[in-house]
DNA sequence: AGCTATTGATAACT
DNA sequence: TAGTTATCAATAGCT
């Protein structure tokens, strides 16, 4: 990948293999990084430079991979004598790391991945279980889409009792001194949230009321609620 | 570096991820002992897959980089933390058992428990990924049972032929000996096929499921099978 | 360090 | 699962 292609051996020249280095390893670092994102996957990278310094990377927590690793390694071969934190930490956790797994294991299943070794018995099950905790949550968002509703009518009808006797007030003021004043009620022909547009006819007449001063275009303009529920 | 750039992020195909991993599993092996030989590296690089699955590679030992690791981080450590083994091990138990009541509380979410907190938003995207999970689950089921089907039907339809050539060879041996003889076909009421003890060589080598199916209705003519399977 | 001509890796497809 | 190919990405040699 480059304007030459190199044999795969040492580099001679210190300074070359310095600046590969550098710039392999930080190629080698994205690969590893986006490999883990992509693909799920823990990633532990180690590396010591021929002067012994330390390159690391990992995708979650090198202690986390490693202490898996002398896990897995373990089960397999326990002749060398691994360090002694990952042992003792290892002793301890293995418990832990097997409930985890297990659960991962289920999780992934119920996201209907690693499910082709299942027997059909055992699908069926999953099924069950998908379709009960569908219906369980659909149940609670309809409950919870529900309320927010109701609440939101609540404080609109709320909204426009206050509004009506805001209107009244202002009729009474205008009559008292005998001036004719703009509306500034609510526009409840465009103010229309739910079902029951009640108590649309009572305003109305007080609008009418009014009916010389000019039509309401922006006062009282910032009543409109948003209702950004997401269905 | 192909037909079009995706997102880093994880992949959500099943089948591409893992054929993805593959690939670039391959990939970041060979670069990373490229670079061990080029620059005089040590290189030491840990994979678990999301099943638990381990893939290493080292360019010397891989318990040398490993001790030579844990020897530079816990010296780094070691200047202000005391009783370095217990600590670690006590960190990450913590983690594990974190991840634990996290996964714990995932799978009770998903089994539409514990929902009575979540917000709408999220009712919504649970709803979603059960009804991900079902569909895939649904799918893997009818595969296998569209599989059971037609192993069942292919093995019923052998056992027919068999039975009618049989059945031809009675009458062939009934009419050179002009003499009338009891049936000794295979009787298919009493025939099981489900596990081995097949005792026609012509059958053997599909007989590979273990379920049982109701006996076909003991005529050529009739084909169908009786499937009790769960849709 | 920064810049390209190249080679290399790989996503989509078969 | 493995192989092919059009593209995108990494990088060797320079500056």
């Amino acid at each position: 990948m480059a304007r030459e292609r190199i044999k795969i051996q040492k580099i001679d020249n210190v300074t070359a293999r310095q600046v590969t280095f550098s710039k392999r390893r930080k190629g080698l670092f994205k690969k590893a990084e986006e490999l883990a994102v992509l693909c799920d996957v823990d990633v532990a990278l180690i590396m010591f430079s021929a002067t012994g310094k330390l390159f690391q990377f990992a995708s979650s927590s090198m202690n986390d991979v490693l202490a898996k690793y002398t896990l897995h390694s373990s089960n397999i071969e326990m002749l060398d004598q691994p360090s002694l934190e990952l042992q003792l930490e290892n002793s301890n956790s293995v418990k832990l790391m097997e409930e985890i797994s297990e659960r991962t294991n289920e999780l992934r299943r119920m996201r209907g991945e690693e499910i082709q070794g299942l027997k059909i018995e055992d699908l069926q099950q999953l099924e069950k279980m998908l379709q009960e905790g569908l219906g369980r949550v659909i149940e609670a968002k309809s409950e919870r889409v529900m309320n927010e509703i109701a609440n939101l009518q609540k404080k609109g009808d709320q909204l426009i009792e206050e509004n009506q006797r805001l209107k009244k007030k202002m009729v009474m003021i205008n009559s008292k001194g005998k001036q004719p004043v703009a509306d500034v009620g609510i526009d409840l022909e465009n103010f229309n949230f739910g079902e029951e547009g009640q108590s649309s006819e009572s305003v109305t007449n007080v609008c009418s009321s009014n009916s010389s001063a000019p039509p309401p275009e922006d006062d009282c303009s910032d009543t409109s609620l948003k209702l950004g529920l997401p269905f």
